[in-house]
RNA sequence: GGCUCCAUGGUCAAGCGGUUAAGACAUCGCCCUUUCACGGCGGUAACACGGGUUCAAAUCCCGUUGGAGUCACCA
């Protein structure tokens, strides 16, 4: 059996979509597990919508996420141009296409827009929808006429000329036998009146020069693979493997849009996912191993990964499970690399002049997601408003009246401490405790509702305390009895 | 609307004719604990419906219903 190549063809039209990145995972993953080669390929065929900065994003989504390619625009591996509109200048797609109007199977065709449009509105549905087909009335066109327009230079665009009677049968690795009658094949468009091939044409003509062995993509082509079908038999080729993959859809069960917030690598990473987490989540969206695992690194995915388990039915993008393994990534992380993501989240948060490395470690099991920080640890930098009703717990055994206590004996016990590292307060609040034969919460739940003014925290009172140092930590002790005077008396 | 595809808990999903119908997220409860979280334990929750085929159907077939995708000189 040849070596299996696959191929990621974006279109450089915006931002990258976290259904375009399981596409290119899915390829580049079908790929590795065979030692096959992935190559990228870029459809810039459509003029009008290409934008440059698209091109950057590509590249650096992919190179984030470790989905190298073997072969692309940057790496030739013989098969080049890899870019669509440099492989436009070699000519070869108007040369495939006339290829085709030769053997009957494709014809050029001069209608205008107007009368593409009145077709159409002449073959309206109940709501309103257009549901054209092109009427092959160019076909009609003699070539002696066809000569003559060409030569007069009028417009035209090539057409695939597809059968009206029999039926064609294509083989999806996910989905088996589909077959659709001819009946229902619209003469796609094969080369545009500026000369570029659409999207269609090239696509079939590029997998084929390129030795594409399995074409992995969105099963929105699906309803046109049979047309793709059709042209690979016109001109003779090998059929590929294809892999049409189940959609990915937001939380109402619609195909993910580019507005929905979360559906681009861009927003997520922004949002505070790491990459590995993406490509582990997204890869778990319509495919799942063998086992129960979940977390797997792209490596182990590449050992796995067998496409015949890719599901049928479209898969809702889950923002919380996601958040919920990305949390899994954060705990998994190594420290050095953690405090490079968390550092300045918490610079931002926190100017007092403390340690910040503790207040990260602290947190590290905490968040899901960078940006959850920030609302956990803000009290660190200034001590939020807070009701004495916050030192009433019933599971520790506190109120006002006993909390005020509490923290007025402690009061001298912590001016004269020097030693303000947690195990140096333990030490002192474990002697007082005892001292008392009281319960940890009696004295524990006072201090760090003092000095952190919050319900709940990242850590207890020594940390808390261990970071803001002990002049801070008095001062908000002092304000926390003041407090707590002025309530008990009323 | 035509065509195509899909159908197991709220979500991701295992399951390929015989299972007490896994697991994960979410949710709820308990334990641990100075709070929260982490961690541990447990609970609630699903085969869309109707017909076949079969000794036996979530699994196969046919309908119905529901959902999605697609119908461009966009990809």
């Amino acid at each position: 059996m040849s070596k299996i190549r696959t191929r990621f063809a974006p279109s450089p039209t915006g931002k990258m979509h976290v259904g375009n990145l399981r596409t290119a995972l899915y390829e580049y993953l079908i790929a590795r597990h065979e030692d096959g080669t992935f190559v990228l390929r870029i459809e810039d065929t459509d003029q009008e919508r290409f934008v440059p900065e698209a091109l950057d994003i590509i590249y650096k989504t992919m190179e984030l996420t470790g989905l190298t390619h073997d072969e692309g625009p940057d790496k030739d591996g013989g098969y080049g141009p890899y870019v669509q509109s440099e492989r436009m200048k070699t000519g070869v797609y108007l040369e495939y296409a006339k290829q085709l109007v030769e053997k009957g199977e494709a014809y050029y065709c001069f209608c205008t827009k107007e009368r593409l449009d009145s077709l159409r509105a002449s073959d309206k549905t109940d709501d309103g929808k257009e549901i054209a087909k092109y009427d092959k009335h160019c076909l009609q066109l003699s070539s002696e006429e066809v000569e003559e327009k060409l030569a007069a230079g009028v417009p035209y665009v090539i057409r695939q000329n597809n059968p009206t009677t029999g039926t064609t049968v294509f083989h999806d690795a996910i989905y088996g036998d589909i077959s659709v009658e001819n009946e229902e094949l619209d003469d796609m468009i094969l080369i545009k009146t500026d000369g570029y091939p659409t999207y269609n044409f090239a696509n079939v003509v590029d997998d084929h020069m390129m030795e594409i062995t399995h074409v992995v993509r969105g099963n929105e082509y699906l309803s046109s693979a049979p047309k793709y079908n059709r042209l690979y038999e016109a001109f003779g080729w090998d059929v590929p493997e294809y892999v049409h993959c189940p959609v990915i859809t937001d939380e109402n069960h619609k195909k993910l849009s580019k507005r929905c917030g979360h559906s681009s690598v861009e927003d997520l990473l922004e949002q505070g996912f790491l990459p590995e987490a993406i490509i582990n989540f997204v890869a778990l969206l319509g495919w799942s191993p063998s086992d129960d695992r979940e977390i797997f690194s792209l490596r182990e995915l590449e050992e796995v990964f067998d496409y015949h388990h890719i599901s049928k039915s479209p898969a809702v993008f889950d923002i919380t499970k996601a958040k919920w393994m990305n949390g899994e990534y954060i705990k998994a992380m190594d420290m050095d690399r953690y405090l490079e993501y968390a550092l300045p989240v918490i610079k931002k948060t926190v100017t007092r002049d403390c340690d910040l490395t503790k207040i990260a470690e602290l947190v590290k099991t905490r968040i899901e997601v960078f940006p959850d920080i920030t609302e956990k640890i803000d009290f660190f930098d200034k001590l939020p408003e807070y009701d004495t009703a916050m030192y009433t717990h019933k599971k520790m055994k506190t109120n006002s009246e006993n909390s005020l206590e509490v923290l007025k004996d402690m009061l001298p016990r912590l001016e004269a401490q020097e030693d303000y590292s947690v195990a140096g307060l333990e030490a002192l609040c474990k002697e007082y405790i005892a001292e008392k034969e009281l319960k940890n919460g009696r004295v524990l739940w006072p201090l760090r509702t003092a000095v952190s003014g919050k319900q709940m925290t990242p850590g207890g009172a020594y940390e808390i305390m261990e970071i803001l140092g002990k002049e801070e930590s008095l001062s908000r002790i002092r304000k926390g009895i003041a407090m707590l005077e002025e309530a008990v008396e009323k």
